[in-house]
DNA sequence: AACTATTTATAAGA
DNA sequence: TTCTTATAAATAGTT
């Protein structure tokens, strides 16, 4: 964040990498504690290099007792009891989670390859011609039956319609349904 | 940090505090973010707020295998603890919800860059090569006889060996299932 | 939720 | 590594 922007990629330099993982890890501790002074929060960082050693930090209390509090948080859904046939189910939806987690980086690295690098927006007459091309995309993935990409097609399918009517860029954030949907229909029992 | 030095004590005024938990929360799981990626460590962030709202961040996988991996090494808690299958499955599982909407959220931003109102302007060049892109990317989804799926993932492992070999990127993995099993419900609109 | 005046964090250099 | 310093980022107070 001085002489110079930083890249939001991977250090490529092995010393650069280590003086910056130093430097940002003592920041970011740092903040850590301010927020849980100034606001009163219990915070809990855990960062471990990439060569496995472990850095922490917890504000309040211990760590375990923060990861003792978190688990009780996240598991308030917890049916008091399950049956087999219950935990079949949990299975399988953990299962088709897992599988749609992998689908979507493959999507998400897909864009990066893609696009990653070519920062900034297209003129209208770029944008006519991409169109085109998208649209021979989105043919294809709407022939997919089934999938995480039927949302992406679906995104991309208003947005194009939406630029070839308008040619107008003002921003829409588009809510993609499963966000909420997925944690209902799994965990609804 | 502006118009004022800040005090290092817990802000009085329950507006001005929770206006400040918000911006440097956000903050914090920024800069959380931006280390992981800049030095290619695994951070886990767990905020409560003196309400005992949970927020969270895993910049690698989920906070439960972050928190498996924190166990093990610091070998302070038994899972024992833990105490029915069933509860580890739907932790699972939840966190893998968590995971797969951080993902969707980066696609949305890729597909954001694509059709959104980013500033800036694209070369011609660039968008030469994006065109290809593309057109490489249909040709080997209509190739493959075994799904959309297997075709991005060789066509994206192709790409990542070509532009990111300097960087030691992880390969993809290649072998998942083509046809997916979840329910339209979770896509519909 | 935006806007700036400042403070803070930090990348690069010594 | 540690210190310095020019700059980028974060953000406190304000509207």
């Amino acid at each position: 964040m001085a002489r110079g922007k930083v890249q939001l990629k991977r250090i490529v330099n092995p010393v650069h990498r280590q003086v910056t993982f130093c430097k940002r890890r003592a920041g970011l501790l740092k903040k850590a504690k301010e927020l849980s002074v100034l606001c009163d929060a219990d915070i809990g960082v855990i960062v471990f290099s990439p060569q496995g050693k472990l850095y922490e930090l917890a504000t309040k209390g211990t760590m375990q007792g923060l990861i003792e509090k978190y688990m009780k948080c996240t598991s308030g859904f917890l049916p008091a009891e399950c049956d087999s046939v219950t935990q079949k189910h949990l299975l399988k939806s953990k299962d088709e989670v897992n599988m749609m987690t992998h689908e979507i980086k493959l999507l998400e690295k897909g864009l990066w390859s893609i696009f990653g690098g070519a920062e900034g927006a297209m003129t209208l007459d770029e944008l006519h011609a991409l169109e085109k091309h998208l649209e021979s995309w989105i043919y294809q993935i709407r022939a997919t039956k089934e999938g995480v990409l039927r949302a992406a097609n679906n995104y991309l399918q208003q947005k194009v319609e939406e630029q070839h009517g308008f040619y107008n860029v003002e921003p829409l954030t588009t809510n993609i349904p499963y966000t909420l949907t997925i944690p209902n229909e799994i965990y609804q029992y």
